[in-house]
DNA sequence: TTGGACTCTCCCATCGTGGGAGGGTCCACC
DNA sequence: GGTGGACCCTCCCACGATGGGAGAGTCCAA
């Protein structure tokens, strides 16, 4: 019993936090007055809750959710740290979205929206040795490493030569579950255990050519995407990348990649 | 006049957006369908309008708030770049706020909530040099240099001797317009153009040490003050802040500072 | 006792998106 | 020429956290 109680608005400067959000706190539970009169509605605040409140203020600066506060509030030490180290990693995730998103940003500021030239022109046919993965959008890359390290010892213990550079192939639009497949151009081979041929038709195709990180694909897609339905264009899955420079070969911003979408031929 | 008109699921799926949002946009005037059927209210969008869509998809991607997209649509080429580069230094600072959070995150899952050991304890009187400045609470790293660069060369100039540590002094609340002022303890001296002498009070402090990067101070106020508001104590400005270890000496991860809370004697 | 500072409850707005109800429209197939 | 099913419409509500404001009631010191 230290103190008498305090209102709301000299809580409030107390906390530096606003009368709003306490009168917020009280009603979500997550911070309760210690007494409110019955009368007036009045709220009242022990000087023993400015800890809670200054804690709350405190995660809130770091952009916790008022959910995830209340839960840390209640929680035991260790559960509690393991509910920070869970925002830590959702934060660090945005992060590096962010991050991200700036590089396309800067690109975009500089190239402006065009910047990518699309040419419609014809492909060949192509036969291909493939290795297929199902993965979220946000796990390409990794799935991408797999099946390369899945296709090429295969090729190389069959003694099936292949002609860079490698290809990928994709659905048209990002999905949760979506189908990839790594493969590499060839005319040898036919019954391969842990391999598969698919031969790419020829014909039509609206294509450009990406040069930078990975990250950036979006942009060319974009103007790719934009250039195929302006001509009012129906685009066919699978989308080949033929990966022309490679991680391997060239830094990120020195990558190359050949990006192909076929075009419909006919106008149904 | 390429290809006839698509209905909005089509034309959604086209663009990877959803209907909802694609009604959304045609409601703000962000992008409105080539037709609206008068009779039904089908909209009906031209594969041309792909190209808005799509750029429109992208740069939400990027978190561009929409009026800020639809800016960026009707703009010429030169006033695009300037918004996006615009956008790009939100998304930065966004970027910083961000990392400065998850390493406060981190120590607070690490050291846990409390942490910091609050003593109460009695001051002396101390008589400080001292120079000012107002500022936001964002600018205070280089405005607290500036007053360092402004008071230490002026006591050299004077030949007045003072004692390390550096002392700095803040309000209570962090205001849009806060006054703050950097110190260095001394005897001497009395009238020398461009300093000002105070005298802060001897009397009850709360006081504890902060190791660490200045931006995790939060983290020690949060409870320096929880500490002083559960014992129905009242904080007095200004706040007190003595750089044992400055920036000068050690890493971000070694500074030390003791900060400093006098309480109200009077129970008034 | 009165005035001014404070507090109360409600409602609305933000921003972008999604869900759902309830009802109309289009088109291909029988 | 029906009919079923996919599609589309509008309207309302929800999220999350906060702020603004109206209109009314309360507290306390002069």
């Amino acid at each position: 019993m230290q103190g008498e109680l305090l209102t709301i608005g000299r809580f409030a400067r107390l906390c530096r936090l606003s009368v709003k959000q306490l009168r917020h706190y009280d009603e979500t539970g997550l911070l309760a007055p210690v007494h409110v009169d019955a009368g007036s509605g009045y709220r009242y605040y022990a000087p023993e809750q400015a800890r809670d409140a200054l804690t709350i203020a405190l995660l809130r600066e770091m952009d916790l959710p008022l959910a995830v506060i209340a839960q840390a509030l209640a929680a035991e030490p260790e559960s509690r740290a393991e509910l920070l180290r869970a925002e830590r990693d959702r934060l660090a995730e945005r992060i590096s979205r962010d991050q991200a998103r700036m590089k396309m940003l800067e690109r975009l500021a500089e190239g402006g929206l065009p910047g990518y030239e699309v040419t419609m022109g014809k492909e060949p046919e192509r036969r291909l040795a493939v290795a297929r993965a199902v993965c979220a959008p946000a796990e390409i890359g990794e799935t991408f490493e797999e099946c390369v390290s899945r296709l090429l010892p295969v090729l190389g213990r069959a003694g099936i030569a292949w002609e860079p550079p490698l290809w990928a192939l994709y659905p048209l639009d990002l999905e949760e579950r979506m189908e990839i497949a790594v493969g590499a151009q060839t005319s040898q081979g036919e019954e391969v255990p842990g391999l598969e041929f698919v031969v790419l038709p020829g014909g039509p195709v609206a294509e450009t050519v990406h040069i930078g990180s990975y990250a950036q694909l979006p942009l060319a897609y974009n103007a790719l995407f934009a250039a195929v339905h302006e001509r009012g264009l129906r685009p066919q899955a699978p989308v080949r990348e033929a990966y022309l420079v490679g991680p391997a070969e060239a830094p990120q911003e020195e990558l190359m990649t050949r990006l192909i979408i076929p075009i419909q031929e006919s106008k149904a």
